[in-house]
DNA sequence: TAATCTGACTCAGAAAACTTGAA
DNA sequence: GTTCAAGTTTTCTGAGTCAGATT
């Protein structure tokens, strides 16, 4: 934690004059007091982002900005419309571009000092053990942007003082000492907990925490259980990880059993009992979330299973020739949309009716039921296991299903990664993991681009059903656009190499000599690399264009048995460094280690 | 009690920072 | 060899899950 450098921007006044006109014809230049300059600043930085031009954050805003001005201050700014931030938006944009242009000395310079920071700060000692702190940064005052549609966005996040800081470590270490005429607000020993540092955060009253890095040896509670056999628990890194994977695989022995159960509660003569066993039915078909209550106004309107409401789904007796057809259309997690139209059992889509007679589309479609009462019922089914355990597992086993359903033997390196890619692209559909596609994206493909086209020649490029389980997801909110195609340069050199290599086999049959042989040869060597590379760039804009929407990283980081891939590797000869980068490959040493070929989730 | 609250942890996408590779 | 933009990795911090405490 650097305070001195987090006091020393605020002891700092930024000698900006705020520019605001008092009417819209006549322009009057304010110097503001420091404190209320400080929040200027931070909307100044934030001028080009869509959020400052939405009324709810712009209204936060302005609100908690005249909480920091003087009485003077509040009698002059009155209207947030009336003030001209473009003077210190451009002060800061100069600044990033002055960043931008400095020497590679200068940069360098700023590299070894942030490395000294880290050094100093980003790490703490656990067991005897040095252990990479995962945010070693208080997160500095600035607006909160929330996601989605957040009613609290444009809020100031107050800076944080050491007297908000609980200092957690052992009764023996050495306290790291507050900034000069500061206290820590606490310290204390508590070694059932994993932080090393808390404080409350302002916006929502939540507690925010500094812990280590996913890396860490044993990122979990140390209990006195495992301290006393610390040679098969202690060995390896990420036992926390370890232990979400076995306990999914353990739901992956008792499914079946589960399946068979809910089944039955569909029948049930309790409400509660058939709400709750439709809700298990979408978390283990949709791999939806658990879905807890939220404070009305605290937070944007999302939700999860158990607080889906009746607008969240539309019946279709009969859809595109399916019958019993059921329309989800959400906000999830991060106000994510997920839309999916997916044919379900006659039951369940009765039940579902019942469920919605007489209400109101703000009611809550399971009204009996909450994520209390529904892992409660599953611990009970099985030891540990909760809602979203079921994510894990159909994660988990749709990639080792994928895998196995993909990859052919005979397929190259860079076929067999498109093949991986895909497996791990089917899960990221399942937990509905998307992103906005990058800015550049089209710009990007333009370039590469001629005339789209729609199959080329090595067939990888055709149209992709992914089909998750049982039954196959179309990507209908996805849109798939036109092909790549710097592949088509490529597809004229390698014509010309073509041509070149004939007429040289021409050349050779009338000559016969040693030279024109070996300029056969180099030019048959020519087209098969021009053959390899266009090889290698179909499959490459496949990829990038078949997951245009969708990001791989969260399920990969989260919901995948590491060892599923591991072993995937070890069995078809694909180096893992391929698949996994270095920090995953760290994270996920303890799977690197232990998986063997035959690994089987 | 059962509902509600709180704390601690995992999971999440955006944005910044860095790397790579083509022009 | 240099420049620049595209691609990849890392950082950041918000948003969930879920168990145990509190009322």
């Amino acid at each position: 934690m650097d305070f001195k450098q987090v006091l020393s921007v605020y002891a700092d006044s930024f000698n900006f004059a705020l520019q605001f006109s008092t009417s819209l014809q006549s322009g009057k230049v304010m110097k503001l007091s420091p404190k209320a300059e400080e929040v200027a600043t931070f909307f100044a930085k934030m001028l080009d982002h869509e959020y400052t031009t939405k009324e709810i954050f712009r209204k936060n805003f302005f609100k908690d900005w005249r909480k920091e001005m003087t009485n003077e201050e509040k009698n002059i700014i009155t209207s947030l419309s009336k003030c001209d931030f473009t003077q210190m938006s451009q002060y800061f944009k100069a600044q990033t571009e002055a960043r931008k242009q400095m020497s590679k000395e200068e940069k360098l310079k700023i590299k070894e000092e942030n490395e000294k920071l880290l050094k100093e700060y980003g790490f703490c000692v656990m067991d005897n053990h040095r252990e990479r702190i995962a945010n070693f940064k208080i997160e500095p005052p600035g607006l909160f942007r929330g996601r989605g549609n957040h009613p609290k966005m444009g809020m100031l996040k107050r800076r944080i003082m050491p007297e908000d800081i609980i200092i957690n470590c052992s009764k023996d270490a050495k306290v790291p000492s507050p900034p000069p005429g500061h206290k820590w607000k606490e310290v204390r020993h508590d070694n059932k907990v994993t932080w090393l540092v808390s404080w409350t955060e302002n916006i929502q009253g939540s507690i925010k925490y500094i812990m280590l890095n996913p890396s860490s040896r044993i990122k979990f509670r140390i209990n006195i259980e495992s301290e006393r056999k610390p040679s098969c628990t202690a060995k390896f890194r990420g036992e926390k990880d370890w232990q979400k994977y076995e306990t999914a695989r353990r739901l992956k022995k008792c499914v079946d059993k589960i399946r068979n159960q809910y089944r039955e509660d569909w029948k049930s003569k309790e409400m509660k009992v058939r709400q709750r066993a439709v809700a298990l039915y979408f978390i283990d078909k949709l791999a939806l979330r658990a879905g807890n209550e939220k404070e009305e106004g605290e937070t944007a309107d999302t939700v999860g299973c158990c607080s889906l409401r009746v607008e969240h789904i539309t019946l279709h007796p009969e859809l595109d020739g399916q019958e019993y057809v059921v329309e989800f259309d959400f906000l999830g997690k991060d106000s994510i949309r997920y839309y999916n139209k997916v044919p379900v059992e006659k039951r369940v889509f009765k039940n579902l009716q019942l469920f919605m007679e007489n209400k109101q589309p703000e009611d809550d479609l399971f009204d009996r039921l909450n994520t209390g009462i529904l892992n409660k019922h599953l611990q009970d089914l099985m030891e540990g296991l909760t809602a979203k355990v079921f994510r894990t597992y159909n994660a988990s086993i749709t990639l080792q299903q994928q895998l196995k359903e993909l990859t052919a033997p005979d397929e190259n390196i860079p076929a067999k990664i498109l093949s991986y890619n895909r497996a791990n692209r089917a899960v990221a559909i399942l937990c509905n993991h998307q992103r906005a596609p990058p800015k550049t994206f089209e710009k990007s493909m333009m370039n590469l681009q001629t005339k789209p086209k729609k199959n080329l020649a090595s067939g990888v490029c055709d149209a992709f059903v992914y089909r998750i389980g049982s039954f196959s997801l179309t990507l209908d909110n996805i849109d798939v656009g036109s092909k790549p195609l710097i592949i088509d340069a490529k597809k004229e050199q390698l014509a010309d190499a073509r041509r070149d290599l004939k007429s040289a086999k021409a050349d050779a049959k009338v000559m016969k000599d040693a030279k024109t042989k070996k300029v056969v040869e180099s030019k048959k060597k020519a087209v098969q690399r021009l053959e390899e590379q266009l090889m290698k760039l179909e499959v490459q804009a496949t990829d990038r264009e078949e997951n245009k929407q969708i990001a791989l990283g969260t399920s990969k980081l989260n919901y995948l048995d590491p060892r599923i891939t591991v072993a995937w590797c070890k069995k078809w000869g694909v180096p893992i460094e391929k698949i996994y980068n270095k920090t995953q490959r760290e994270k996920f040493a303890w799977a690197i280690d232990m998986a063997d070929e035959d690994y089987e989730f």
